[in-house]
Parts: C-alpha cells; structure tokens; sequence
RNA sequence: GGCGGCAUAGCCAAGUGGCUAAGGCAGCGGUCUGCAAAACCGUUAUUCUCCGGUUCAAAUCCGGAUGCCGCCUCCA
C-alpha cells in the first residue's frame, strides 16, 4: 500500500512520491543543548523515530538528519551562569539526550549533525540571500526581508499584513520590518563568535536547519518534520530562506507532532511542570514511556500523567506476559519434522498474517501507531490462547503457529521500537523499578515467599494466604506456578 | 484580533460515507486454581457534545451552536 502523509503545508493526507524513488530524505529539527530533554521531546523523537524505522521497514533508503543546536542564547546564559564554555554545556546535553534516546529505542539518525559545525555553509547561505536583496546587513547583523519573499506564511497559513497589526513581534530599531528575522547576530562583548563578512557573529537560529538540510539532503528533499509549535515561525522561516535562496521547495512533506501537555496544561518552566525523561525512566521502564506515546495519534495532543503512564505499564505487562508465555512454550516443546495443520489451526495462521497486513495499513496510513497496536494486542491475545487456552491443540501444532507469531512479533516490535527486551529481562528490569519506587526489600520479600512455599507443601493453606495477603499489603502479587511461584509488583 | 485543532463507553484511545464502532485500563459473570494471580471465554457505547442540512445510507460530508486546547514571543 502507499505510504500517506499528513501535510501540514496542504492540510491534507497526500501519497507519499519521493524525490528519488526508492529514497526519502527526511530533516528533523532537534534539540537546543542547554538542558535535559523531557517528556515532549521524547514524544518528538519516538514520533520521528517510528516514521524513520517504518519507512526503513518498507524498503526505502532513508537519510534522517536530526540537528543539534548547539549555539543559542540560552546556551551562552547557561555557559556564563555555571563559568564554563558553550562547547561544555552543549556537549554534555547532547551526551545526555543520546543516553535518554538510546533507553527510549530511539534509533540513531543518519546524520546528527551539529550548528557550530556548519559556519561556512550558513554564511554562505547568507550572503546569497544578500545578493539576492532579500537579505539586508545593519551594522553587523543581517535580517531576512520578508517583504521581498511574497510567498511569506504559506506554511502556517499566516497573512503578513494581519501579523503586522497582531503586533506581537519584538520592537528593533534596526529591523526593516517588524517581521522581519535574524539570519546573523553580531555578537556582544564576550560572547562567543565566529568570522564573517558582516563581523565577528554567530547565526540566528532557522538558518542553521536551512543550512543542514541542504548539505545533508540537497535544495528539495521529501519529509521536514518537528514539533507542532515549530511551524511558526521557525518551519516559516526555514521554508523563506531556503527557497528565497535556491528557487526551489524545501520539503515535500510537513510532519507536525502534538505536544505532551500535564493536567491539560501546556509544559513549561513558569509553571514548573516539565518532567525530565531521566527522571521517568527511574520510575517505569523506558518502553513505558514509549508505549504511552504510541498509543494516541502524533498529532493528537497527550496529556502526561503518572495515571496514564500506570495504564501504559499494564497494557506493556500484558504484552510481554503474551511473548513469554510465547518464549516458553517453544523452548519447552521439540520440533517435529512433518506437522499436520488442520482447518482450525490454518485459522489461527491466517489470522496471524491479517493481523500484520492490518498492522502495515495502520502504519501506511499516516503511521497510524495507535491501531497498530491494536494488531500487536489482538495478534498477543492469539498468542494467550495457543500458550494457555488451548489445551487440546497438539503441541507441534503449537510450535508451528507461535513460531509464526514470534516473526509476526519481532516485525511489530522492529517498527514501532516496543517490546524489544526479553520478556525474562523485561519483567526483572520492572520488577527492580518497582521495588525501589516503593523502598521495598527484595530479600524480605523472598523470604516470606520461600516460607510460603514450605507452607504450601505443607499443605497448610491458612498460613500460605496470610503471607501472601501480608504481600500484598506491599502490593507485592504472588503467581503460582507448578514448581516454583513468581512476584510482581501491582 | 488573526490562524489552526479537538469533542467517540466509567477512564485512555482508533475509526473520517455503508460489513458486528479496533485496542488498552477499570467493572461484572464464567473456566482454570487448594484459594489466588495471570490467561482464556462471555459481558459492558442501538450510539459517537448539541441543533439543522446533504445522501438510499453519516460518528464520518456541509452549516450553525456550545465547550476545551494550541500557535501568533524561546519552545519538541
């Protein structure tokens, strides 16, 4: 099926053509390195992410180039605030978010390419825009002259006359017009600069995204992607520079995700209510946070909540539970060269196979991530019922359909970047989550289920339900095999 | 003021013209179990904020009302 694409730019799902068949290029605008990232960048980054691996999953040859800011205002406070360099405050944040990527399944990009590294392609750019005459230098910096790029809002369906009267736009005297923005900054005493025709400067901020873009993807390439509130005016001016520049459309495609929004309320540092992706991973596992994101639409807003992430953890049990019944049954069970599959049994095979088809058109369709895992729980609950349910069904048989359904599962878990760990692993991992939330003793806790084992043996039930009840007063939950009995945390 | 989005069960959330309105959480009944837990089976929206319209047919398209939200200033 054809890849569809929401286009913010035609407000429209349209067929994705490539430039190049074959190939997408696809730009993501990234971080500022002057903090750690939180959970709207993490939702950005998964969004991005699973359109990178779905895509690479279909077949395409895919350039991802995913930036780093890495020199801003906020950066140079930051930097003199703590008395160190731009360069130590950038490096570190980047180090810090490639760690939170990696836990969150975040695929590296092709490229990550960093600002400061780019000076001679931006200046470059620049001075071309200059030559142009639509870009103008007053006394050391240089502004894009939006009058002189008719074009100017056709991203965001803004009005430049209706913008000026809005009149929310920075007063300088040196601006030409008030819409008009910064492609180079002369820099002030003390700051940290870079040579150019205009003095000693650094670059504004959209022009860094102009500039990487076309050294890593060319003047056109397929996919520009970035967090909804992007659109204006960064995307805006990224779209009047480049194509100011080169006479050519930037990008094909506008991706656009929603934000993550706490008690229905936009995150920011006024209302300190921004959460620090480190500091949830302390308290779920990563592909929690993961599969929260995933389970709503990214264009749809989310609203964060510790509720919201507990359900997420359920639905997460629930899958992993499924992979290592699924684990277990085959490992247990032998392989037999010829199986005779009867009608019912073709069922469950074929029901397998719609379950991946439905699973690729969900994704196909405007990486519909949130009905893909309605695939992946119904395909888990097929699983259930071959591991558990079906007692009846040969266990050949068995292996036979929950191999099928562990390739069904390994395409699920490639493209959406979830249940990736062994079940084994993954219960472990949240299990020791869970325990230090709780400040609980995984000693103590042992204890009382190996004297509820000797109890049991005993047959001295009355003894063996006080222990388990004293448990789950520490919300611990007992399951109990045949040869040995396993916890959890509720 | 300008531009845009959203409203589906107790909660979260897909579905955007026509088969039984996905899936997850929670609830209820059953199977299994010493009892549980997990799993499985069954059940939980005659209906998609409200009012009109188009159509043989609408949650889905059009118009209006109400409510909530985002962008227009740094922001994923």
């Amino acid at each position: 099926m054809p890849q569809k694409i929401y286009n913010t730019k035609t407000r429209k799902k349209e067929t994705l053509q490539p430039v190049s068949e074959g190939a997408v290029g696809m730009y993501v605008c990234g971080i500022t390195a002057y903090d750690v990232c939180h959970v709207g960048h993490a939702r950005a980054a998964v969004v991005f992410d699973v359109v990178f691996r779905h895509l690479k999953a279909c077949g395409y040859n895919v350039t991802y180039v995913k930036n780093f800011t890495d020199i801003d205002d906020k950066i140079i406070d930051r930097a003199n605030r703590e008395g160190v360099t731009i360069r130590d405050i950038s490096e570190r944040f980047i180090q810090m978010h490639d760690e939170d990527m990696a836990a969150l399944n975040v695929l590296k990009p092709t490229v990550t390419p960093k600002a400061t590294e780019h000076m001679p392609e931006m200046i470059a750019l620049i001075k071309t825009l200059e030559e142009k005459g639509i870009a103008y230098a007053v006394d050391g910096d240089v502004y894009f002259s939006v009058k002189d790029y008719p074009p100017y809002g056709g991203l965001s369906g803004r009005n430049v006359d209706e913008m000026v009267s809005g009149a929310r736009v920075d007063i300088n005297d040196k601006k030409k017009n008030p819409l008009d923005f910064a492609l180079w900054k002369k820099s002030k005493e003390g700051e940290p600069f870079w040579e150019s025709p205009w003095g000693q400067g650094r670059p504004g901020w959209h022009i860094e995204c102009s500039a990487m873009s076309r050294r890593y993807l060319g003047e056109t390439f397929d996919i520009h992607g970035g967090g909804e509130d992007l659109i204006f005016p960064h995307h805006e001016n990224e779209i009047a520079q480049s194509q100011a520049a080169s006479g050519k459309p930037l990008a094909n495609y506008w991706i656009h995700n929603g934000f993550v929004k706490i008690n229905a309320e936009k995150m920011s540092k006024s209302l300190g209510n921004i959460f620090p992706v480190r500091e949830i991973i302390r308290q779920y596992h990563p592909e929690v946070l993961r599969l929260f994101m995933l389970q709503s639409h990214y264009r749809s807003p989310v609203d964060y909540s510790d509720a919201s992430l507990a359900e997420a953890r359920t639905a997460l049990v629930r899958g992993y539970t499924a992979l290592q019944q699924m684990k277990e049954t085959l490992s247990r069970v032998a392989v037999e060269v010829s199986v005779k599959l009867e009608k019912v049994h073709q069922t469950y095979l074929s029901k397998l196979s719609e379950m991946q088809e439905k699973f690729d058109a969900a994704l196909d369709d405007d990486f519909n991530t949130a009905q893909a895992l309605g695939c992946v729980f119904e395909a888990a609950r097929l699983v259930n019922q071959i591991t558990t349910a079906e007692k009846k069904m040969p266990a050949p048989v068995k292996k036979v359909i929950l191999a099928a359904a562990k390739t069904g599962f390994a395409h699920f878990s490639d493209v959406l970047g979830v249940f990736l760990s062994d079940p084994d692993v993954f219960f472990d991992s949240d299990r020791t989550i869970e325990v230090a939330k709780r400040s609980l003793d995984s000693t103590k806790i042992e204890a009382l289920i190996a004297e509820r084992q000797k109890a049991r043996q005993d047959k001295d039930w009355q003894r063996a339900d006080e222990i388990r009840q004293e448990l789950a007063a520490q919300h611990v939950v007992l399951k109990d095999a045949a040869d040995k009995t396993v916890w959890s945390i509720e």
